[in-house]
DNA sequence: CTCTATGCAAAAACTTTGCAGGGAT
DNA sequence: ATCCCTGCAAAGTTTTTGCATAGAG
């Protein structure tokens, strides 16, 4: 889907700033962190924070946070989890997962726990 | 089990600020928050936290970020998930999961998500 | 012209760290 | 005497807010 479609579809101005957000996020394959793309941001943190405030109540965005003290962004697809790792805060997607809990709506899924990277690490 | 013994079963000294960290953690149904019980901690934050963190690398504990930016501490029991409400950020423990990720060693599941009485707010 | 978006700087919120005093062994 | 624990205060980190200016329609 193209990005000023996806903006404009919720009632947002696609100004550069946003357009530019939505790319980052888009090219990315997995939840990425504002520290971890703020070189790449033509815009102040400010700009940035206020339009993923709006992108999410949009709901056009998801957000969690990692251990690290984090938050994580990534555009909403089809519902999938997240595996964070304790140690290197390494953060994945994992699609084969369902979960149905009667009257809640499941938004996100953060699995933490020990990749098989750190775990290796830790045996030595 | 008692406190005492699960503190010096993993090495640690069982001062008083720790028995009685490790006495409300235990005394409560769900994971709490620094904030939800500062006032009934006859102990400095430091202390707190550092005791904290002890004793999550001793893996006496879990915690994990709710979407209030807060971390949630809870003594490590069977596993099981915790549900975390996007709107009102009531946190609930959920028994029924399972989850196997091969070669991955899982710690804690956070499922995110709208509560049925934020959702039934939300519809009116 | 009006309304929204942006940048900058300061504030806010929660957690961590430095340091000196105290207790236990 | 030594080692670790604690409290206090200050610093740190990420995100949010206030305010004035810039930009779009």
């Amino acid at each position: 889907m193209n990005i000023e479609k996806l903006i404009t579809k919720n009632n947002i101005k696609p100004t550069s700033a946003r357009v530019k957000i939505l790319e980052i996020l888009k090219d990315s394959t997995k939840p990425i962190s504002y520290e971890e793309i703020k070189s790449d941001l033509p815009m102040d943190k400010a700009t940035f924070y206020r339009n993923i405030s709006k992108f999410e109540s949009e709901g056009i965005l998801n957000s969690f946070e990692a251990n690290d003290r984090k938050r994580y962004f990534e555009l909403k697809k089809v519902p999938h989890a997240h595996f964070v790792c304790i140690k290197c805060n390494m953060v994945e997607c994992i699609e084969q997962i369902n979960l149905h809990l009667e009257n809640y709506e499941v938004s996100n899924i953060i699995v933490n726990g020990t990749c098989p990277n750190c775990k290796n690490l830790l045996s030595n």
